[in-house]
Parts: C-alpha cells; structure tokens; sequence
DNA sequence: ATGTGTTTGTATCAATTGTTACAAAGACCG
DNA sequence: CGGTCTTTGTAACAATTGATACAAACACAT
C-alpha cells in the first residue's frame, strides 16, 4: 500500500518513514469495490480522503432526466473527489462508480488536517492538487459549453494524438466519448462524419486518421 | 482594512491581534482600480490571494467567439481566484473585471502559506473555502449543462425570492441576465414570454411575479 | 460455423437556442 | 422638457443538436 501512496503526487518529496507514519493503524480504511459497484453517491457525505490502490473508478454527473456526463476517470495511485471533503455542503457532487474491481483507501478529513498541519511538503502538495482540480473543473466548463461537438472531437483527438503521429486508435465507444463529451450518441457520429466529408479525417471505426491538422487545431481552440 | 478582513469568513475565529500579526507590513500590497479595469486577465499569472476591500469585482469567462459568461461577482470582505493560486497551471481561468471603484489586497501566495501552515484555524477556513468553490464549480456546471433556458430563469427567481414573496424584482437587465445564464438576450426574453403565456409568471419589466410557485419548483429541478 | 449482443452508421423529424433586425418603451442627463 | 442612449419586446430565419428508429457490421462466446 504504501509505494502505491508514494507514486500519488500528493506524496511526492516525503519520505517513506514519513508517510508510513502518517498511516500507522488507525488512521484509514482500504474497501475493496466490485466493477459497476458505486463507490459514492451524488448527494451522500463526502467526508474522506479517497485515493484509489487498484482498479479504476469513474465520476459521473446524472441528471434526473437521466443525461449523464463523465466527468473523470481515476485510476491507481491518484485521489477523487479530494476537493470536496472540506466544502461546508459537504456531499458528493457526482456519482463515482467502480469501472474495474477496486480498492480505495479512505482518510477520515479529520485526521487528514492534522496530517496538513504536521507536514509543510503535504499541504503544499495538497493545495497544489486541488488547485488543480478547481482548473481542470474550469476548462470543463469551457469544454462543455463553449464547444460545439466538432471542435470537441477535434480538441479530443489533437489531445489523444501521440507525438507527432496522425493516427489515433481510439479506446472509447462513440456512446462513451458522447458520454464524456455530454452530447448525443447519433450527433457525435453525425459530426465525425461531417469532418470526414469535409476532408479533416478519416474515419474507419476507431482508427481516426488527421488529415487537415492546421485546421483541426484551428477547430479545438 | 483588519475590521474587513475579520468579516471574510477565511478569517473567522481568529483573534484581531492574530488577524494583525499575520498582515504585518510586508505581507501584502492594497492596490485601486477604476470601473471597468481588468484586475486579472485570464491566462495571466495567479499567484496572489485576492481579497475584496471595497467594491465589486466580476468573474467572467470570454470565449474568443466573444461569448461571455459572468461566473460570479464578488464583494468585500470576499475572496476570489483563491482556488487556482497553488495550481500547477498557475494562470487566471477568467477574466477579473472592477464592477465599481474597488479596493483589492494582495498577499503572495508563498506568504500566504506560511500563513496556513501556522494557524490550524485559518487552515481549516481555507479548506472550507476552496473546497465551497469546488462545489461551486460543479454547480456551475449542472446549471450551464444540463439546464434549459426555462429551468435557469426558474431556479434564479426560486432563489432571489426573499422568504415567501412571490414577487421578484431584479437588479440587472435582461443582458446582464443572460451573460449570467449563458444564453443569449432575446432567447432570454422569448422564454420568458413563454413562461407568462403558459401561466408560470407574469412579468412586467423588472418586476416578476410567481404565479404557478410548484410548477415553477418542479422546472427547477 | 452460428447465434447473440454490441457498436456503428444513417435517416428523419423535432426541439431548443442563436442571430439579426427593428420598433417601442423607458431611463437618464442637460 | 427634449434628446439621446439603453432596455425590452418581438419576429423571422438559421443553426445545432437531440430523439427515435432501424439496418449493417463487428465482436465474442459456444
């Protein structure tokens, strides 16, 4: 357990004497998560630092309407919903569901403090990261309401893309990208097909190839 | 300026004298602006905490299409951009705009930690604070994603009813409005329209009266 | 090889919202 | 009070996206 929390970014710059200290017994909780279980419910207490050991766990935003947006996807060694623990309405603002057998190690907030408190390195860390977080919940909104779905695919597939290379081999059904992308399932396939048509990829099931890059990049901003 | 600082909620429970050691001379900078002057521009370095002296001053979040999006306004004794001073990308998600002759103050974010690492209760009032913004943002996001132009305008009159009043008059324009809900003036208006002709409301000018209040609810969800 | 379930592709129609334009009403200032 | 600027109201048309449906292609298990 231990060299999974080194690897968290958290933790970086402390010694393993230093966080083994922090997690002598008592101090935490590991539960172990069936895939598709959910690990914490949109509304329920949010009242733990939560760092994934294993497996992967997936933040959802459900409307009653039953639209569902993903919002993150965490896997081992990183932290979820560490932003909110302290907020004053102190619940979960998305749904956080187990992709793959899971284990998460779970921090009671109080005790966490007292960790800030002791360790200059871990609150610096900790701000860091939850700064972060409050950026990254920024350019979703960015994302999810300035964008049209082509400049989205397009800002998708520029970020995706490795290197220099123009063939992206995609790892996501067209529903799980219109999930992440919060449109629907036929429009993202509409568009692609759009961006085909007009000559800026090809398009052969998940292999996507660039073919106008200046003008996709023009696209994504 | 330590009677406002004491009123922000980042410094309840500490003592004036505490509030006084921590702001001694050198710790921080006050600075003036005008109407309308850019206090930090989106993109630019966010490495201060900004705190509110007097005045207002406006989040906004401009797209280069030129569409506008204000996230929040802030008044003193109030903080802003607090979230994003410890990220990585340590940059303005929005652009900061003086509503009226403020007053700000600055104290760098590498004091300001020192700050926090010396008084558990300003840390655990930090925490709270950006860990509310957290939620904020997330809040943002379900009220500019998921919402029809309807259900914004009745979750905003449900929530600027003071007690049980049914009637709502509004401090801004219909512009000032739609920049808040992302949406564009006339949809604005044309929904509203809507909502007097379907029996919700009536509206004369600034002036709203709630005439269905549970249907109104329901359209809120 | 076959059957079943999933994914992709596509079409049609509907809904919502944006854009542009202009007139009427209202607010404000000298 | 009159003139000017701002705000509101509204209309027409356009654009984007969603919803629904169905067939073809593909992946996987037996």
């Amino acid at each position: 357990m231990l060299e999974i929390i080194l690897r968290n970014p958290m933790f970086r710059g402390i010694s393993l004497s230093d966080v083994a200290t922090l997690f002598e017994n008592g101090h935490y909780q590991i539960k172990h998560y069936q895939t598709n279980d959910v690990v914490g419910m949109q509304g329920e207490p949010c009242n733990h630092l939560m760092i994934v050991l294993k497996g992967e766990v997936q933040a959802q935003m459900i409307e009653h309407t039953g639209k569902l947006i993903v919002m993150a996807e965490i896997s081992a060694p990183h932290a979820y919903a560490a932003a909110f623990i302290y907020a004053e309405q102190n619940e979960f603002p998305v749904t956080v569901v187990a992709q793959k057998e899971s284990e998460i190690l779970f921090v009671r907030k109080e005790i966490f403090i007292e960790m800030l408190q002791k360790n200059r390195v871990l609150l610096q860390n900790f701000l860091t990261f939850i700064s972060n977080r409050s950026k990254f919940l920024t350019d979703k909104i960015h994302f999810l309401t300035f964008r049209t779905i082509k400049s989205k695919i397009a800002d998708f597939l520029l970020k995706r893309r490795i290197g220099d290379n123009l063939v992206v081999m995609l790892d996501e059904t067209q529903q799980e990208l219109a999930d992440m992308f919060g449109v629907a399932r036929p429009s993202l396939a509409r568009t692609m097909k759009e961006m085909e048509v007009e000559g800026l990829i090809t398009s052969e099931r998940k292999k996507i190839t660039i073919v106008n890059l200046a003008q996709l990049k023009r696209l994504a901003m």
